[in-house]
DNA sequence: TTGGGATGTGGGAACGGTCTCACATTCAGA
DNA sequence: TCTGAATGTGAGACCGTTCCCACATCCCAA
């Protein structure tokens, strides 16, 4: 049996106080503040002095302190709506939350990470009464829990998310262009018979992906026949593989020859079962997907797609949080971010 | 141009402390101090009225206010090294946090998830200074942040790492015995030439896995021939696939019947190069890896691996490193979880 | 010599809670 | 009627900082 006072003992002592290396340097504390902030008028020698016994006991500043005093914790939450997934391991918002990661740490914030599914306004509850300098909104959070945060008078961003609140800053991709983007290239092979999967229509991104690929095949006078399209119930491999294989039969007799997802997992799903046919891709059906995720590019054959800037996602959020944070003016409250087509050899 | 002031605005106002409610019921913040907490005597009338007021403000108690007094944060620090990839994407380690992280949630701690490639010390320090109540540490930092760490005296929790401090919690996978989980099933299978890409020696779990691999194949008389191993510099998918094509000649003719990965995505990158080389999948080269990420499940064929209960590590990282913080007894100082065998397609 | 800016230091009030202690009231039992 | 435990409330110290203000030098120009 082991207990934790071992370890305790182990470390050379527990952290000490602005009182304590004041003593040992025999100055007041507003002395060792000084010293540490860097502000206000200090001797060279006793500043010396105060360094060397901050060195000595290797004191570290109490940020809780810090944060009670200076109404600031430098501490941001980011939340995340997310039910099929936990959050960290998505493939495409855990590449957020590390660009979130990345450049709150560069702006000296620390990032508290929650998922929200079901409590809703408990987590909600939790940044704020940790008194997080900021939120950083993931996803299509419930208009109660945006509405919640909004009323605690908080600065947050909205990241790939919409909501009926005014004046509140949102980075999105620019999904219906997008759109357009996968049914041009599709179009500029060749391609005049294409099957499409579209993800939930009552998500943002799917239905502006759709209207996109489906206006630019307006466009060019070959528009989209209503038996082409299915929906897959939810954005995931699974309900590609299925949705694939419950219109493989359509799918057959149809002639088609090209196949776009509004996401890269309904993709591989369908994707999956198209091989499983022994379809040869793109020789026999050329595939496209959405978003960008690592397994679309090492996936066998791998997935061409259009790439979200998941990157300028997180750090764009942060930037304006922090501006929003600092009051700092923001001149504008959509930012929308350009996708890219990235062609592989699904296509 | 729009000033922060609007969104300012728009919030009811501000957050209130403990000492309007007070005023305004009437009361001592004493009083209020005491229904919130739910400590000592009130008389119900008191409570009701208190809570009448709480409720009227959308009181949220300051938790950093709380923790100045309280020295609990109710806060724990994630730190995790990674080099190649960044962390909450990370399909490996990306699953351990979020299993940290709902724990947590249900621990009432938040978490504060960082990821440390080179600044080291630098993300050690923030969370130290934040006065985390703990810190759970994921893969093999380096031996100077570990002891740094240590010597502050804060409770920590190691996952899927090693150290040379003595006493400390250790959770790991027993990738020994899954090693050789994998040796028994290939050979149970028929398999005898089997071909081995172990990543990296220097990180315990590969060196563990292709010695109980290893040790297997010994123990039933059919010992690893040193041809039949390669080593990958890193254990990324690219690594994979370029050590596959530079022994495929080797591979082709020395007969092999199954492929040994410690790791599903040395694994997937290898199958890419067989499956480009039509190599059928298992009836000319039987596969596994070893972890049991997500991509393994939906690549095609789906990989067979030893599957890391990645879950059951955060949760059980996160139990540990409670009780520390909560000074309780820790009867074992190392847990090993134990894989399992997940049989799909590519055997 | 004297005034006053620049330089250097300390005292003490916040920040928003918790918690101990003191004190007041009620009430049951002797 | 008295006593003391149970119930109910408030005052104020404290947690570890920051920052304002007061005060003490020092130095230089008038």
């Amino acid at each position: 049996m082991w207990e934790r006072s071992h370890i305790q003992k182990a470390g050379l002592d527990m952290s000490h106080t602005i009182r304590e290396i004041a003593q040992l340097a025999g100055v007041s504390k507003s002395t060792v503040s000084r010293v540490i902030s860097g502000k206000g008028y200090i001797h060279p020698e006793t500043r010396d002095a105060v360094l060397k016994v901050i060195e000595e006991l290797q004191y570290k500043p109490n940020a809780v302190a810090r944060a009670m005093v200076s109404q600031r914790t430098h501490n941001i939450g980011v939340l995340i709506y997310r039910r099929e997934y936990p959050i960290a391991s998505h493939p495409f918002y855990g590449k957020i939350v590390d660009a979130i990661l990345a450049t709150a740490a560069r702006m000296n914030y620390s990032v508290f990470v929650t998922t929200d599914h079901e409590m809703s306004l408990r987590s909600a509850d939790f940044m704020l009464e940790k008194r997080v300098d900021g939120l950083i909104l993931i996803s299509r959070l419930q208009q109660n829990v945006i509405d919640y945060i909004h009323n605690f008078g908080i600065p947050y961003v909205m990241v790939n998310g919409s909501t009926d609140v005014d004046n509140v800053v949102h980075v999105v991709n620019r999904d219906q262009d997008g759109g357009m983007m996968a049914a041009e290239y599709l179009t500029g092979l060749g391609h005049r018979r294409i099957f499409v999967l579209a993800g939930p229509q009552t998500h943002r991104s799917h239905y502006l992906r759709l209207h996109g690929f489906r206006d630019y095949l307006n466009g060019i006078g070959s528009p989209l026949d209503p038996s082409s399209l299915a929906y897959p119930q939810a954005s995931t491999f699974e309900q590609g593989y299925e949705m694939m294989q419950q219109h493989w039969p359509d799918f057959k007799s149809g002639g088609y020859t090209a196949l776009f997802a509004t996401n890269d997992m309904i993709a591989l799903g369908a994707m999956k079962f198209l091989i499983e046919q022994s379809v040869r891709i793109p020789d026999q059906v050329a595939v496209i997907g959405f978003d960008g995720i690592d397994v679309a590019s090492i996936y066998t054959p791998s997935l061409t797609t259009i790439k979200v800037d998941t990157e300028a996602m997180g750090r764009t959020a942060c930037t304006l949080l922090d501006k929003l944070i600092d009051q700092q003016p923001v001149n504008e409250l959509d930012i929308e971010l350009v996708p890219e087509l990235i062609i592989r050899q699904s296509t």
